[in-house]
DNA sequence: CTGAAAGCGCTAACAA
DNA sequence: TTGTTAGCGCTTTCAG
């Protein structure tokens, strides 16, 4: 009833008043007292547009939706903070959906979001590869793969330099005297421990080391996950001395275990990991981290959505982003 | 166009068909081959309504919104986690608005969620009191505060029970040998901070002692303001031996210093704040902990709204939820 | 048991 | 420079 009640008090008609409330009223030559009239009314009515109408008929709902496999990750809940704020400067919502790692929530919400008519999604996938339905629905919509990826795809995509980084991570442990390392990973097939395992391979591999299964893990990427995966590590490998975790939760994990045997044994285990910055500043321990660059990921995947909702695909669409490995230690 | 489509093809009118999709069909005792029909055009057509004429026509769109803070803070991703978790099994998606502490954000977020008539707000608001726009809004609009309350309202709020269990810790620290305690607090007149150090400031009385402002700083929430007043402190009183956080953000700034601290003087510090459960159990050096229910504190949350949404107002609109207070120590 | 038709609030094509 | 009007897709009276 809005329009129609600053209509009823101006008198003007439903498409002037339209014209003027979105800018318009160059484009048509509406006289500048007509304008004054209707702003003046507009405002004191307090008037504001019935978002549903307008998106209704325009079939744009300016708003988008971020899959995240797990909000309570602080590394996702950076990356779901830089995106919802990018997304606002370009006047969209964020409907937020945390799949909590698991693969029949994340087809759900993409459900979800399609009949909520989103302009378009943000997506750090479980699933390793395009399903069915995804399919489908990246044909009407503009879709970003963020963090993890589809391996052949032609969606549009953005993530780290995640095999180099592992590699770079595994030679320093190597050259600082670690030729055994044992590898805490995620779940297998996954994009992500898959790629990081392969730098941690290659890394071996070039220093013609290679690796030992006995001391590989691919049980997940939560905290209780890498703790399991330390205990059985130390279980067998008592003496174990360098410690690679696939990320930020699985270390965690595992420096609950780590601690207690260090205190127990005397002997220290030295640890890295990706995405623990914010804990390499507070231990007094040594430790190798490889950190992701968020802001990087975060603004490229909003350009690369907005993109594909105006139409306007640039030439790189898949786009991977470098990740700074560094040795820290409290000085 | 869709129920126009299953109208072309069955034959039925629009009303039939909308009371068939909506399970109305006994109500309205629609034959049984009709809503067969009905059913097997829509599967047929895969048929999705369209939510957003439904909600322009029922002034309902089974969206809330989510304000927060710092979704970036663990403590704030996992209570968004378990909410969104909530919702979304009421049938609600969710917004998310992160306002980054600063209160123009806040009231930014607050237009745009009316904007897009959302049917409920949950928000841990940095504003101190109702301020006049919040106060309309609630009018037509079910609104709970969650975690930072405004001190008297009649908004329905959920919050922990944060001065008796800083009460605990102090009286704790004071309990195992720790009279002298520096407390690093958010900003001055904030919710939390008030109740927090009020706490502090009722334990050290209870024990004839006083609060020493040298030693009290209320400088912010974040790592950056944690790192700045452990410092300023240690330079004011480098023998300092106990310090409380107000929460996990200050308490990772502070540890930053701390640690090279203890590492020059061979003093150590003993630590106490809310919410550092995570870091407990990853630290071989003691430390105090509060530990806030969030399940209880999105589960009332998330109750409160939906009573506010159905008009269903219980009696117990304000609730203080239990806070977990405990030592920890690696064995 | 089923249908006709109004209307949610807005935009835009077409007229004037 | 402004107005008329048709719809976007749905729900729901009111009328059979």
């Amino acid at each position: 009833m809005s329009i129609k009640r600053i209509q009823q008090i101006t008198g003007f008609s439903y498409s002037t008043i339209s014209r003027v409330l979105n800018g318009k009223a160059q484009e048509f030559r509406i006289s500048d007292k007509t304008r004054q009239a209707i702003f003046k009314a507009a405002e004191s009515l307090n008037y504001r547009p019935n978002i549903l109408a307008r998106s209704l008929r325009l079939k744009r709902t300016y708003t988008i939706g971020l899959i995240v496999p797990d909000i309570k990750n602080p590394f996702f809940g950076e990356l779901a903070s830089r995106i919802e704020k990018l997304l606002r400067e370009q006047g969209y919502s964020t409907i937020l959906c945390n799949t909590n790692e698991i693969p029949e929530n994340e087809e759900f919400y993409l459900k979800v979001l399609v009949d909520r008519q989103v302009d378009g999604i943000i997506i750090a996938p479980i699933h390793t590869k395009e399903w069915d339905a995804m399919e489908h629905i990246r044909r009407e919509r503009s879709i970003v793969l963020i963090d993890r990826i589809f391996y052949e795809t032609d969606i549009p995509w953005v993530t780290s330099a995640n095999e180099q980084a592992a590699d770079e991570v595994t030679s320093e442990l190597i050259a600082i005297g670690y030729p055994r390392i044992a590898y805490l990973g995620g779940t297998a097939e996954t994009y992500i421990n898959t790629m990081r395992f392969s730098g941690y391979r290659k890394a071996l591999e070039r220093h013609s080391l290679s690796v030992d299964e006995r001391i590989v893990f691919f049980e997940g990427y939560s905290p209780e996950a890498g703790e399991e995966m330390m205990a059985t590590l130390l279980e067998r490998e008592p003496d174990t001395r360098a410690v690679f975790c696939v990320n930020n939760l699985v270390f965690i994990g595992a420096m609950k275990v780590v601690q207690k045997h260090e205190i127990e044994t005397g002997r220290s285990i030295m640890m890295a990991a990706f995405d623990i910055d914010r804990y390499c500043e507070i231990f007094k321990r040594p430790l190798l981290c490889a950190r992701q660059d968020q802001e990087k990921l975060a603004a490229n995947a909003v350009a690369l959505l907005i993109e594909g909702i105006r139409n306007t695909v640039g030439p790189d669409r898949h786009l991977i982003v470098p990740v700074c490995v560094g040795r820290h230690r409290i000085r």
